[in-house]
DNA sequence: ATGCAGATTCAACTGAGTTGCAAGTATAAT
DNA sequence: ATTATACTTGCAACTCAGTTGAATCTGCAT
């Protein structure tokens, strides 16, 4: 979702240098409405240069670790990612059973879901992942 | 969660037959109070019979279809499964960082967030998952 | 120029699940 | 009881999404 982020700062503060790898990978997140899984930044990336494919997987891993990224299980084998700056806070999302698409949708939801799950059982809870699941408009009309 | 249902009636019900494997399935998902990954359905009935894994991959799978099970994607790679049945409704999960193990949550916040998610721009929901993640407290006594 | 740490690559591997087909088993028709 | 048929299970080989370890490459400091 709209990279309003300076991502060479970004890397800064966590000191990492700001690769041109690294910033491929932001800048593709940077610029995707919905979260991309690993083999579609890969290719995004394959556009404009030449790249291993575990190279962006630790730099997915890496920038996970970090809080750079958030990734995201889902119905598909593949994890998603998204960027995880201030402009983009954890919200709830939609895949879709048909195109397996994942969109973003307001973080209203899940705010008002912690109060309700802190703590159950003695556990310590630090994140909390909503994940609707249907078809999405697209694929309703084509069908 | 504790088996109350009759495995072998509820079968019939949608025209499948009860063998022996099918319910070693339900079986080991009825007696266990916390979803499983396919692996250690695997090895519970191992414990007792021979069995091939694509035998239970095909029973998870074919169950899902059918409604009779749920499949959870989570955090790690591999899928969970438990009982779909009346007795088990849909409920949030936690999921421990540490030891990767999953409980199932009250169902009460899923309920109340169905009214707030439902059809946003356009797609239609069919499954809302909510997963809680962090350190359970079997993990945080032990580090 | 030389050394060094960090970044990237390559090839080979793993784990979870899938596929196609063969073999086994139960039920039905004769 | 015997054969035919469909359904269930097993086996081997494969795919897909990552992961690992070691080799190389790159930028920067001396």
């Amino acid at each position: 979702m709209s990279d309003l982020c300076d991502f060479p700062q970004l890397l800064g503060r966590q000191g990492v240098k700001p690769t041109v790898l690294r910033l491929a990978v932001l800048e593709v997140l940077g610029s995707s409405p919905r979260a991309l899984r690993a083999q579609e930044i890969l290719e995004t990336i394959r556009a404009h240069r030449r790249v291993n494919k575990v190279t962006v997987y630790r730099i997915l891993d890496d920038f996970t670790r970090r809080g750079i990224l958030r990734r995201l299980a889902l119905e598909d084998r593949a994890s998603h990612y998204e960027l995880a700056c201030e402009h983009h806070p954890p919200h709830p999302h939609f895949q879709c059973h048909h195109c397996g698409q994942v969109q973003c949708l307001e973080p209203a939801p899940l705010d008002r879901m912690w109060a309700e799950l802190q703590g159950p059982l003695g556990n310590r809870a630090d994140r909390i992942d909503i994940r609707v699941e249907g078809v999405c408009h697209k694929c309703r009309e084509i069908s």
